[in-house]
DNA sequence: GAGTGGTCTAGACCACGCA
DNA sequence: GCGTGGTCTAGACCACTCT
């Protein structure tokens, strides 16, 4: 009755050691981690080793290497959070820039579907996010963004929030997201939306679900987005 | 005014070579390659550098490794073809799966905005199929597939068409489908749509562009999907 | 020049598939 | 038992950055 693998390689617990380090913040964002060298020989294996451990994160977004320099552990700066995560164009093909504007924040408790889809307790809190985003001036989209409270302590007092969310989670709560996954559907914009988006009531809109999680498997964030499809598109890159 | 690379590593061009190799189809899909041992001997590298080489190869799909047997060129089945390019679950998260009916193919002249999709010649021909994909036996999706005249001789007597078309490109045509942009938007369905659909005019349809790009990056197919996105979503994963 | 990551080699041994 | 890919090592040299 062994377990799936049999057998992990050296490079593997190389990397799952690095990893648990990362998240439990022994490098912070933007610092360099110790040197190949220092690395292998404070772990006992080759430097080729090391190596291929390092290259997996590096894969993975989580450390960025320079040569000449150091490895580096991966920051979620305005821009790289925005290019990875956000996924609008301009109908030229040009990367869409949003702004933000109009926000609320409240804390309440979490309802069923939040409880399923954050995974948490049943009696835990959220904050809720609602805000309106721009491109070149014009609302584009609805946000509706909710995070467990236990995650994010003191988050009530911290509007106006930054355009690029994941900047701060990052920073100012240690929650590295690494990945996320998305659901897109279309609908028909509500009355209410109508006016906000200032566009006919039962135009269409794109509707997109995100769960953003986090290094270490929490799931942060539970975003709901909906989108005025008329100017930009939402592109995907299969490879 | 030196070019960019300055210099490119043996690997790399190790890796340049296979993949010409792939393209001019000097192992058909499902063929295996010659060992490392081989490869290495025959290109006059070490064995660790051939490896690099495949390694990357493996990362993109362009072969499979399998430990104790050998190295292969990745084939575009049924099941691996959707999965890798199908992208709607159904409600409660499971995969759906496709069937087609109702196609018709034509072929006519390419209008101005296929020969900017596609990259044509201004008088290039091209082939236009329509057809109805059903999930659970309820049509879901309109699928209009534009294809380059010159790529697929013969095109017009292959009716009825197999539901994984990137199967039958690669292996009757030679084209191996390795990467797809795609972009997506929210609109409402017309008369014509809704009759076919079974669903109200003026209901939401996820509108949904896809250009398909070949191992040499030759655009091979302009297809576009206008899905209704009541029972099914389009999912993403960003990682 | 010193220190870092990037490339390349040669060789050993392990895990797997198959005859 | 043989051939394949997978892991791991030790060491050499190259390219880049900074002092």
């Amino acid at each position: 009755m062994d377990e799936a693998p049999h057998y992990r390689p050296l490079y593997r617990q190389v990397y799952d050691s690095l990893v648990r380090q990362i998240v439990d913040g022994a490098w912070r964002p933007g610092e360099s981690l110790p040197s190949e060298q220092a690395l292998a020989a404070k772990l006992g294996v080759s430097q080729g080793t090391v190596r291929k451990a390092l290259d997996t994160l590096t894969v993975e977004n989580l450390v960025e290497r320079r040569q000449g320099k150091g490895t580096y552990v991966a920051e979620h700066t305005q821009e790289r959070s925005l290019f990875r995560f956000f996924r609008l164009n301009n109908l030229d093909g040009s990367r869409a820039v949003p702004t933000s504007g109009g926000e609320t924040v409240k804390q309440r408790a979490a309802r069923r579907d939040e409880i399923a889809k954050l995974k948490l307790e049943a009696d835990e809190k959220v904050f809720e996010v609602t805000r309106t985003r721009f491109v070149e001036g014009v609302p584009m989209i609805l946000e509706k963004i909710v995070l467990p409270a236990k995650l994010f302590p003191g988050f009530e007092r911290r509007s106006p929030l930054p355009n690029a969310l994941y900047s701060m989670y990052q920073h100012d709560y240690g929650l590295n997201i690494v990945a996320a996954n998305e659901e897109l559907r279309s609908d028909l914009a509500r009355k209410d939306e109508a006016r906000r988006l200032k566009i006919a009531p039962g135009a269409p809109l794109l509707h997109i679900e995100r769960v953003a999680i986090a290094l270490d498997g929490t799931r942060v964030e539970w975003r709901t987005s909906r989108c005025n499809t008329r100017h930009v598109t939402y592109a995907v890159t299969l490879s």
